[in-house]
DNA sequence: ACCTGAACACCGTTCAAGT
DNA sequence: ACCTGAACACCGTTCAAGT
């Protein structure tokens, strides 16, 4: 509609993303757009549907254009959550913004019937399909914000300083693994590793019951 | 220590609980503390530091007093699950703040040790415990989070509102669903299936290769 | 050691007024 | 229809000063 309120939801994406979310506030905001702070909520009703624009921005380009046409479902599915996790490195503001509200633009209800017909290809019965669509994307979504908050800490600096701080005896799981928290881990293969653990869960719900 | 500091976090918490985090401004909790709001620098050196302060305090009593000795590895799990839970449900503030900090903290690295130890129990191989911890840790959390902050909606109403706004046809997913979207659902029977799912997933991981 | 007062540089939002 | 100016009720934090 409107072609000023997508001016200022771009002028909104590019100071989160040049300044980080914290930066976006509606003074600012208006500066950027040129305009008094004021004028701004004549194209936008409060700052909460400020961020929700923001959102909706991003999940607008989520979709494959084609909806993965001709694609195996496991391979809709999985590009889906590259797409979402590549999105949220993109940009860092938006992942935990995504826990905030339900799905319920246009675009976010095409990404769920994404997943929701996927998983019927997949033999998921019916009556399993909404709960395994709100498992798998929880678990990406939530991916996707760890890595950008660095709750996933950087790698192998972090087990070493954690275990150094209680005394030994009281980790018994962190003594044994220690070799393996002193390794440098990445990111990119443990997702893929995880994506592959949910869909071997999917088939498995698939075929093990009904 | 300090038992000032302390004082500090049980009227911060008080604060979050009643009023909501939006509310927990170093003004308010100076006034609630009966102090000026330059006074909480000298126990506090910040007001992120004061977020992780409250975090640490929830993360303090999510453990079992005995670590859950004498129970099977999964029944260890699954408290853990659902104390997590329990704990967001109680202090739906917290569960967003969980994801935007490691868990580096004393009592946050003993849980990820009970997590640990119980993997190893499974039988899961030593190299893939951390990666399960993770992907265990931050669905937990992403559910919890989903549920604090209102994302998986609130049963009935939502998806009929959701179907509404595209044209039929569009949402092959939801269309064929229909029948399951518009019944009512149960949050605790859903988590619960979801950890039922994780623990398969857990054992697939544990007997299936190495 | 612990706290206060005053100040700085910000917020979101309302309301009456301007063109 | 669209924008502005002034104001209200807030923020986190620094800094010099008090006891």
């Amino acid at each position: 509609m409107s072609g000023r309120r997508e001016e200022i939801l771009d002028a909104a994406l590019a100071i989160a993303d040049e300044h980080g979310i914290g930066k976006v506030s509606m003074r600012a905001l208006a500066e950027r757009v040129g305009v008094t702070p004021m004028a701004l909520y004549r194209h936008v009703s409060d700052k909460a549907e400020l961020l929700d624009g923001m959102v909706g921005r991003l999940l607008a380009g989520l979709l494959p254009p084609d909806a993965g046409k001709g694609r195996a479902w496991h391979e809709r599915l999985a590009a889906l959550g590259y797409a979402v996790r590549g999105m949220a490195r993109r940009h860092p503001w938006a992942a935990q913004l995504l826990f905030s509200r339900p799905a319920v633009t246009p675009d976010a209800v095409r990404v769920v019937d994404l997943i929701y017909t996927a998983l019927v290809e997949a033999g998921v019965p019916d009556r399993e399909v909404p709960r395994l669509e709100r498992l798998i994307s929880t678990f990406v979504i939530g991916f996707a914000a760890s890595e950008a908050s660095g709750r996933f800490g950087t790698g192998s600096l972090d087990p070493r300083g954690r275990r150094g701080r209680l005394p030994e005896g009281e980790l018994p799981g962190h003594g044994r693994l220690a070799p393996w928290l002193d390794l440098p881990w990445d990111l990119d293969t443990e997702f893929e590793a995880d994506l592959d653990d949910l869909l071997r869960l999917i088939k498995a719900v698939a075929g093990g019951r009904d």
